[in-house]
Parts: structure tokens; C-alpha cells; sequence
DNA sequence: AACTATTTATAAGA
DNA sequence: TTCTTATAAATAGTT
């Protein structure tokens, strides 16, 4: 009883997504698995082609923390895009980026472009903190008692401390 | 007018996925790029789960390796950011998207993407070398001498440096 | 599978 | 756009 609804709205559902597809020139995929496990699909051209434009549509991140591997992940996303997405996404994507190009806006671009904002902000303030941060211990290391840091000479250091501070400290030999 | 007609018979689609998967508990997911190049997703759990078992379905046929896991990626970021930044990016992307296009549009993703790395690449680069150089300047800070460039009370400041280095350094009152 | 009573989807028009 | 409405299609229950 079950299955045969089951069946019935399964088939429906895939009929639907076939009619979309040929009346108004939509990509589609349509994965379904039963409850029992079995898989169902269909897709208006190959799977993996819509798969992967899907996927390029979010291939967003975020990455606040700049030493997280996150930027290596992209750039192997990027390298499989290259790959696999121009030879054989090559034609439906110049296809939809011409398309959308003259509306305006790829929104493939544009994700491209929050990417390019998502990553480039944090790592410019990143950077720019830790250029602050740099300064500030310079000029604490550039301050004249850490300059004993690499005196061995004890009764050395004792004499420019002396210097610096009056005589509240001498050296003994 | 062929707009109303992809809008009804996709949400119509959209409906009908929905109930399957509510009545029958059955895992689906939607992926619908309509001509124009706009994506619309339904899917009953998360969407890379149902892709990933989609995936894995095959791969377990095949006997193939699970290669990388996919990116876990977080939508509602994305479109929060996208109203904000990209109408500002909009007109020079386009015109560059433009030029893009005229030398030929089977490039266009990668050579975005390849952008993306060179501006991104030197800052992480830029960004880890000011980590190891800041962490750097932290431990001469950190240096026992360093210590002393608070302390007032010489004799005192003495007194530890004569801990440090053994008798070489007394205090004189 | 095929039939049928209902419900639902949807194209066209307001 | 949204709201009707007539018609077509889907489907649950049944045989």
C-alpha cells in the first residue's frame, strides 16, 4: 500500500522534473532515496555536470582564521574546475554565463566575487593586526634592557645597567 | 509569460518533492538551474548529505576510493553577504566578464578563479610570515631579561639577575 | 495493470 | 503582480 503510493508519487515527481526540464530549458537533478534505501534519479543531462555547477554555485568560505587550510581546499577546487568543468561543463557554462551576462550579472561571477571579498577581508585585517602587533614588540625589544638578552658577559650588562639606573648597581669581579 | 509558467510548474515540482519525502520519508534532493542560469534547491535533509550518499552509492559500486570529502559549505552566509557586496563589484566585474567573453568564455571560471589565488596566495603568505616573525619578537620579549624593563627597583632587578647568572652580579644597597 | 472518484496543478484570463 | 476559473493531470482506493 505504501509502496504503491510510494511508486506512484515517485514516478509523478520525476515526470514533473522531466516536463520542467523540456518546457523551460532547465537544468535538473532530482536524487531520491526510499525509505527502504533503493536510489531514484534524474537529471535533464548528466548528474555530475549538475552536481558540480551546484557546487560551484556555493563554492563559497569562510575564512576568518588565516591558519586554517581552508585557502589550499580552493585552490584544488579550483584545479578540479579546470579539470572537469571546462571539458565537459564547458559548453552548458558558456552557455548560462552568456546568458547571464546579458542580464547583467554571472552569478557564477558573482559568487567568484564574494569569494574574492570573503577571503582577501579577514587576511588584510588579519595581516594589518599582526603588523600592528609586530611594531609594538619591536620597540620592546628595541628597549635597552633587552639588549641583555644575548650578553653573556654578566659583570658587562651589570656595568651598562648601572649607566643606565646610577650606581644602585656595580659589578664585582 | 514562459516566466510564470517555469515559476508555477516549479514550485508545483518543488511541492510535490516535498510531500514524497514527508509521506513516504523518503531522502530527496532538487537541484533546478532554470535557463537563465538561477538556481533553485530543495533537498529533505541537507543537501551535501544527500549528494555525498549519492556519491557514495556509486562509489561503493564501483569499488572506487572515497576521495576527499566535500566541503561543508555554508549557504545562508552567501546570500546574506551577496545583496551587500556585489552590487558595488557589479559594473566592473560585468565589463570584465565582457572582455572575458570575447576572448573566449571556456576560460572565464578558471581565469577568475586563478585570480582569486594570486591576490589571495601572497597575503596568506605575507600573513604567516608576520606569525613566525611576531611569535619570534614574543619569546625575545619573553627572555628572563626582558623582565626588567618594568622594574624600577634596581637593586632588586639585580638581585634576580645574580639568580640568573649566578654570583657574577651583587646588589649594593 | 486498469478503473474511477477525488484532489491537485496549472494555463489563461481578469 | 495576484486572484479566478476552467481544464488537465495526478493520485488514492479499488479491482
Amino acid at each position: 500500500m505504501m509502496m504503491m503510493m510510494m511508486m506512484k508519487r515517485r514516478r509523478g515527481l520525476f515526470k514533473k522534473a522531466e516536463e520542467l526540464s523540456t518546457l523551460c530549458d532547465a537544468g535538473i537533478a532530482l536524487i531520491v532515496f526510499s525509505a527502504t534505501g533503493k536510489l531514484f534519479e534524474y537529471s535533464s543531462s548528466s548528474m555530475q555536470k549538475i552536481i558540480d555547477r551546484h557546487r560551484l554555485h556555493y563554492s563559497v568560505e569562510n575564512n576568518d582564521q588565516l591558519d586554517q587550510p581552508s585557502l589550499d581546499l580552493q585552490h584544488n577546487d579550483v584545479r578540479q574546475i579546470r579539470g572537469e568543468e571546462l571539458k565537459e561543463l564547458g559548453a552548458e557554462e558558456q552557455k548560462e554565463i552568456e546568458q547571464l551576462v546579458e542580464r547583467g550579472l554571472s552569478s557564477v561571477i558573482v559568487m567568484k566575487c564574494e569569494k574574492i571579498m570573503n577571503e582577501i577581508r579577514p587576511l588584510k585585517r588579519k595581516g594589518a593586526q599582526l603588523m600592528e602587533e609586530n611594531e609594538q614588540l619591536r620597540q620592546q625589544v628595541r628597549f635597552p634592557f633587552s639588549l641583555f638578552r644575548h650578553i653573556v658577559d654578566i659583570p658587562f650588562a651589570c656595568l651598562h645597567m648601572s649607566r643606565w639606573f646610577g650606581n644602585g648597581c656595580v659589578v664585582l669581579g
